[in-house]
DNA sequence: AGCAGGACCTGAAAGC
DNA sequence: TGCTTTCAGGTCCTGC
């Protein structure tokens, strides 16, 4: 499900709660996430103090005392709950509840329906874990550069999409906000990626209007608190907003809403994922 | 080396 | 109505 706008959502739900909270108990599911918990996650967590929340990309990362740190990714279905006050006592462990941090006055669940998700535990520098450090520059704050990423594009044969798809190259963005992202600087998802580099490696123009696309709509969309399509929701339950601005994805056959475009948008598969664009306005 | 496709899961919706 | 197929926000792994 998420994309770096709906992490972002989630850890702004979480942090006001779990922050300088301390855990008193954990519990499993006995049903495995994408990776095995670290061993002995349970006793090590135990007592700690979550001391901060942050995020790369599309992973959380919860910072706790004696240098410890969980490293959660939500897959495509998972989400984090907050239970507290009176809702604690009556909480009833629901069928795709998979771990549950018990504080004195709260109770913080990680949901995954398909447990596409995981949650690690590591030590100091999560940036060194082998997941993260092979991260490529993120939207917004990571400065995301032209120069570099136009040396990178070139001689790729591959298809931007794909090659936006990949957390590698530039990280945080999955499948919606690269069919958005791709619309508003108006380049077809299937060029080849090498396409937006002249032939001294310079970048064209293209790849500056995508760049600022590509900002544009993460920043737009983490100000409406994410997309909500089936199971995404925020912490406390809130839906986010953003799901009403987009402009191709999720709109096969429906009018393209650039003014004067009549044009319908169009579905295709590449790599085995859909990929919306309107064929009029995306060259 | 770079890339596409399969695999990993569950459940909702569409198709027949 | 009920069975089957397709689809979903991700990414690791395999093999071409």
């Amino acid at each position: 499900m998420p994309e770096l706008p709906e992490v972002e959502t989630v850890k702004k739900g979480l942090e006001g709660f779990v922050v300088n909270k301390t855990i008193k108990s954990v519990e499993f599911s006995d049903k495995k996430l994408r990776f095995p918990y670290s061993r002995k996650f349970g006793k090590k967590i135990l007592n700690k103090t979550i001391l901060n929340i942050d995020r790369r990309a599309k992973y959380l990362l919860f910072y706790l005392s004696e240098n410890y740190v969980i490293i959660a990714h939500l897959g495509m279905s998972g989400t984090f709950k907050i239970v507290k006050g009176r809702d604690i006592k009556k909480y009833k462990i629901s069928k795709h509840d998979h771990m549950i941090l018990y504080f004195d006055d709260g109770l913080l669940i990680y949901n995954d329906i398909r447990r596409f998700g995981y949650i690690l535990l590591t030590a100091n520098c999560p940036d060194k874990h082998h997941l993260l450090s092979s991260l490529g520059p993120e939207p917004l704050g990571n400065e995301l550069n032209v120069e570099a990423l136009a040396e990178i594009f070139k001689g790729r044969k591959r298809s931007l999409k794909n090659t936006l798809l990949d957390q590698k190259i530039i990280s945080g963005l999955g499948n919606i906000y690269v069919c958005e992202a791709l619309f508003r600087s108006k380049i077809l998802p299937t060029k080849f990626t090498s396409e937006l580099v002249k032939k001294n490696g310079m970048a064209k123009k293209k790849l500056y209007d995508l760049v600022e696309s590509i900002n544009e709509v993460i920043r737009e969309a983490i100000f409406f608190g994410g997309s909500s399509l089936k199971d995404f929701h925020h912490a406390d339950g809130k839906l986010g907003y953003f799901q009403n601005k987009f402009k191709v994805y999720g709109r096969e056959n429906e009018s393209c809403l650039q003014p004067e475009c009549k044009a319908k948008i169009k579905r295709i598969k590449q790599s085995n994922r859909s990929t919306f664009y309107c064929p009029k306005c995306q060259k």
